[in-house]
DNA sequence: GTCTATAATCTGATAGAC
DNA sequence: GTCTATCAGATTATAGAC
């Protein structure tokens, strides 16, 4: 049967989502307008809203996506066993993911401040259980004594902050390729830990 | 002889720039008026531009301010001399000014993009100043054969955003002191880089 | 499902009184 | 140096036609 003209409920939410991380990442939560996403997605401002609530709650859809999206990818990614392979498997991930979803990475570490205290704690906690995640794997390598560490929360914070900062930098087609990034990161991140 | 009332030039103008530091790191950029800025000092909106042309502007000498301060205080604290000392030193300055100047931090690495192509370039220049000092003192002792690097811009990259990382969980009386966070860094950063 | 029109409010910036 | 008043336009969100 044909579709009704005019009628794109299946795929107007997703080019909703897609034009605002985009906007949202390029010029800031604030500084974008409802009107500006619906032009970017080629309806009317009105339109948007049998998609979200509020503007709020689209910021919220976007963050709570990517750190879904960011957790279970690790969790199929994560090799488990050797913790020295589990780390190098992490690094490789982070960087990976990072660097392919530059928008909801910048976002989510941006425009939390727009959320209101509740949905600021909801995503706090899905970032804290990602953190844990390689913690653990840290904790379990100095626990074997393979790694040696003063603080495993502590060498934990550091390293994502390190490896997330490559996307500050790091440029498509540039002097390195990713995997050449992803082997400098891994030698530095494996000294840093090494017993 | 006494000050006309209501005549206050030479402390409106830092108030005001420290109003609008405190108001840009928390709520963003776009997100604060001018009136909200205006408020906050005790005065009324027009009074704003006698001290800044535009917004824009007011943003822009924050950040430079920032750098200006940065460079200069690390000129300042950098003893020379050996690699190991110098690179020690780095790691304890970097997380000490951050700290103390942490919505300045935030403010460079988010709101830049509200910058104009010529301001933001100017910046960016700071900002690669910086960057190479570090460069330059892994490079001499890489050179010296002190430290075992492989690339020594990515290695400098690597450092300032784990050290920097230390602004998004350090929380003034938690668990750790400044300096016990500066130990465990420079020891990670040590072992990252020795020969 | 999308549009147009609208409500109520806020925006950056300026002019002119004091 | 600060205030009040104001301009011209943008803002989020809703109501109701189609």
């Amino acid at each position: 049967m044909a579709r009704k003209t005019g009628s794109h409920s299946e795929i107007t939410g997703p080019r909703i989502r897609d034009a605002a991380l985009k906007l949202f990442a390029r010029h800031g939560f604030a500084a974008v307008s409802m009107r500006q996403i619906a032009a970017e997605v080629g309806v009317q401002a009105g339109a948007l809203y049998l998609y979200t609530p509020d503007k709020e709650t689209l910021l919220l859809d976007l963050l709570r996506t990517h750190m879904d999206d960011l957790i279970a990818d690790w969790v199929s990614a994560d090799p488990g066993g050797a913790p020295v392979a589990r780390l190098e498997a992490f690094v490789r991930f982070h960087i990976r993911f990072n660097l392919e979803r530059a928008d909801a990475v910048f976002l989510s570490y941006m425009e939390l401040r727009n959320l209101g205290p509740e949905n600021f704690a909801a995503i706090e906690t899905l970032r804290r259980d990602y953190e844990t995640r390689l913690e653990t794997v840290l904790s379990e390598g100095a626990a074997a004594g393979i790694f040696a560490l003063r603080d495993a929360k502590i060498a934990a914070y550091a390293i994502i902050a390190m490896l997330t900062g490559v996307n500050t930098w790091y440029r498509e087609g540039g002097r390195l390729s990713r995997a050449a990034v992803g082997d400098l990161y891994w030698d530095m991140v494996r000294r840093s830990v090494a017993a």
